[in-house]
RNA sequence: GGAGGGAUACCCGAGUUGGCCAAAGGGGGCAGACUGUAAAUCUGCUGGCACUGCCUUCGAAGGUUCGAAUCCUUCUCCCUCCA
């Protein structure tokens, strides 16, 4: 009986509504079909693009149709929102390919067969659009004046606008009007970074259309101090396995800091308010259970349920007695040959890549950050041998959490 | 098109009377201590290597010089103002 935008409230997900009332009422009362853009900067989509694929989740439970809108032609553009500098300028061919790779990920989340959803791709009108006709019939709806006051441009009118950019929001909102004309599309959700766009989108299908057209933006990730959330040291927290694995995926979760859990439980898993609540609820020592059920929540929605019970084991062997060494770390095959005469230890770091130069594996022995297994090494010259193995195995750590096991063969 | 300003390591940002600069400071990151596989805090590290030395680096390419991030020339990109 409920109200998927009161769900979505109630989790959190809401910022800005351009009609709160009248969107409350219409998801109320009818099966509306909306829309959330992806530009495809990358080859795979990250935690940022997981959020709104969770509220697209929730609205398709709900019944209503999404379309996911890939931004082959805005792509082309780049989004000039909340960015200091021009994004770097990907080719055709870069764009297709993460395109691809885009409708690939986000298949998993969505049901799109019998019409239930759709993936669309804005350059199919994009790229053909005549520019004359563009800036006669959209171009006129847009006051230079409002645009500039527009706080996705606030930063940038600081550091430098090109005139390609300045286009993207004219973009964007064509592709509203293009969708609704289209698919009756009537309401454009996304992150809180697309509001300017998305007020614009609404605004120029109202005025062209006379019809309603709304917006909802979301909630950012973000830690309660406000950071960003879903960076790793290697960038993005990536939803390819192949691009973040899914024990460093896991992990990320289960070191989540403690404000941030309930936040978390609430965005990125379907467990019921009240379960979110009473886990974030937890203190101390004790709101590590809860950690535990949001990175294997959502390790199991973005990973699937095989892959999230072996971070799990990895992790509940790693951090327990440990020794354990089914677990799915990463691994090494060796051949045993090469450590008859001992190997140099960090040779062999940068060979299974837990350390990028020996500089800064010598680095980190010296301050104590490598273990053979239990040990800790004290000398950077020190040769690993077939002594140190146990069972054809030995685990290699550095720091607390990263782990490495060699087998030999 | 004209005039001026700028491009420094992952990011921001000092340094530009030529040597003492592998380059201040901050952020981020990594490691250590403390803990709860958290946060905060404190400490150390943060170009590469055959590491008391050598090599590569200060937008790009040349040049001057015993010696250049620093001076000159050309080029690329960015910003500001004028039109």
């Amino acid at each position: 009986m409920s109200n998927v935008y009161d769900v979505l409230k109630e989790r959190g997900y809401v910022e800005q509504a351009t009609h709160e009332e009248e969107i409350r009422e219409l998801l109320g009362k009818e099966k509306v079909t909306f829309y959330i853009g992806f530009d495809p900067t990358a080859d795979s989509l990250h935690v940022g693009h997981f959020i709104q694929v969770m509220v697209m989740m929730h609205m398709q439970k709900a019944g209503h149709k999404p379309i996911a809108l890939f931004g082959g032609g805005t792509g082309m553009i780049g989004d000039p929102s909340g960015r200091t500098d021009l994004r770097k300028m990907l080719t055709q061919k870069q764009i297709e390919h993460n395109v691809r790779s885009f409708q690939k990920q986000i298949s998993r989340f969505i049901d799109f067969s019998e019409g239930k959803a759709l993936m669309v791709n804005n350059a199919d009108w994009l790229a053909t659009l005549n520019y004359i006709e563009f800036l006669r019939d959209i171009g006129k709806h847009f006051s230079v004046n409002r645009m500039l006051t527009a706080e996705c441009f606030k930063t940038r009118l600081e550091k430098g606008l090109s005139f390609l950019e300045f286009n993207y929001m004219l973009m964007q909102s064509y592709d509203f009007l293009e969708l609704y004309k289209r698919y009756n599309c009537k309401l454009q959700l996304g992150g809180n970074d697309q509001w300017s766009n998305i007020i614009n989108g609404a605004d120029l299908v109202r005025r062209m259309e006379n019809a309603s057209a709304f917006g909802l933006t979301f909630k950012l990730l973000a830690t309660s101090a406000g950071k960003k959330m879903g960076k790793t040291e290697s960038g993005a927290l990536w939803l390819d396995p192949e691009k973040t694995s899914p024990y460093d995926f896991y992990q990320y979760w289960r070191n989540i800091d403690d404000p941030d859990v309930e936040n978390c439980l609430a965005l990125l898993t379907f467990l019921p308010m009240e379960e979110v609540k009473r886990l974030g609820a937890l203190k101390d020592e004790q709101i590590n259970q809860a950690k535990e059920v949001l990175a294997y929540e959502v390790t199991k929605l973005v990973h699937g349920e095989e892959e999230a019970t072996k971070a799990q084991q990895a992790a509940k062997t790693l951090f327990g007695n440990f020794n354990e060494d089914d677990a799915s770390l990463p691994s090494s095959e060796l051949p045993e040959s090469r450590f008859h005469e001992g190997l140099d230890i960090l040779a062999l770091l940068q060979e299974i890549g837990l350390i990028s130069s020996k500089g800064e594996g010598r680095r980190l022995i010296q301050q104590g950050g490598i273990y053979l297994g239990e040990q800790r090494i004290k000398d950077f010259a020190q040769l690993v041998t077939l002594a140190d193995f146990t069972d054809n195995k030995l685990l290699l750590r550095k720091g607390k959490k990263i782990y490495h096991q060699i087998k030999l063969v």
